[in-house]
DNA sequence: ATGGGTGCAAATCCTTTGCATCTGC
DNA sequence: GCAGATGCAAAGGATTTGCACCCAT
């Protein structure tokens, strides 16, 4: 059962709003801090990680895993899925849906024994410039 | 073009290996450093640190994402797949392998620019005490 | 003796929290 | 006037690093 109350959001809560869902890479806490600094530079680095997990909370972007920089938001809260660079770490978005079938999730589901609410694919490879690097 | 070189690992080395291989959760470093102080009881954390990440780099054990608990570590090497719990934020290995076209693999890894090395699908839903908790 | 591994402590980095203040309603 | 939001600074927690020391080769 899910319980998703979005409120209405104040202006700061609408600037970080704005910078996440314009931002095409999957930017850090501290990115969009850095970027909302722009626009209000007085608004402090914990307001934005006040600000970040009310409005993940509330459904209007995704928390999308940590890695060596930190915790990554996204803007874009339909289902998809992501690319992983190898080598440096990037995280891409895959602009198309990888068919999963129906059964074999809920297969999976059932024998992890969980209840299953979403899914997601990973790939992991070498991204572009990465890989014309190491060739 | 994977450079996987194993070198023969020491004493402290195989007694972090052990702890991994034979943890059936997918242990933090602290717990894995818990775990070997009892075998080794003057080991540092660091040496943990830096064993955990040579045996990542050999391909002994595989790093598998972090949470709000930090870093956690696999020692299941083979491909295969997690579940997430939304609630409690568990991470469950799926016993059975979720069967990806390998042509949907091969599309979405061209549409998203990268040299496809391996995936994972990852299924986000209730664990089953969370689920029972909620219901 | 020599290079790598190690423990310890200090340093870093991301994130959270306490608290006094400010704001909008 | 009050509840909630904010800025700042301090605290917290995971991870890394500097460094002197020790060990096996």
């Amino acid at each position: 059962m899910e319980t998703i109350t979005k409120t209405k959001l104040n202006s700061n809560a609408q600037a970080v709003l704005h910078i996440v869902l314009e931002a095409h890479n999957h930017p850090t806490a501290l990115e969009i801090y850095e970027a909302v600094k722009t626009v209000r530079p007085n608004m402090g680095l914990a307001s934005v990680y006040r600000i970040l997990h009310s409005l993940a909370e509330q459904g209007y972007i995704r928390e999308i895993g940590r890695d060596e920089e930190g915790n990554r938001y996204d803007g874009n809260t339909s289902r998809h899925d992501h690319a992983v660079c190898t080598n440096c770490g990037a995280l891409l978005d895959v602009p198309v849906d990888v068919h999963v079938p129906a059964d074999a999730l809920e297969q999976a589901a059932r024998a992890a024994g969980i209840e299953l609410g979403s899914y997601e694919v990973r790939l992991y490879g070498l991204c572009p410039s990465c890989a014309t690097r190491t060739e």
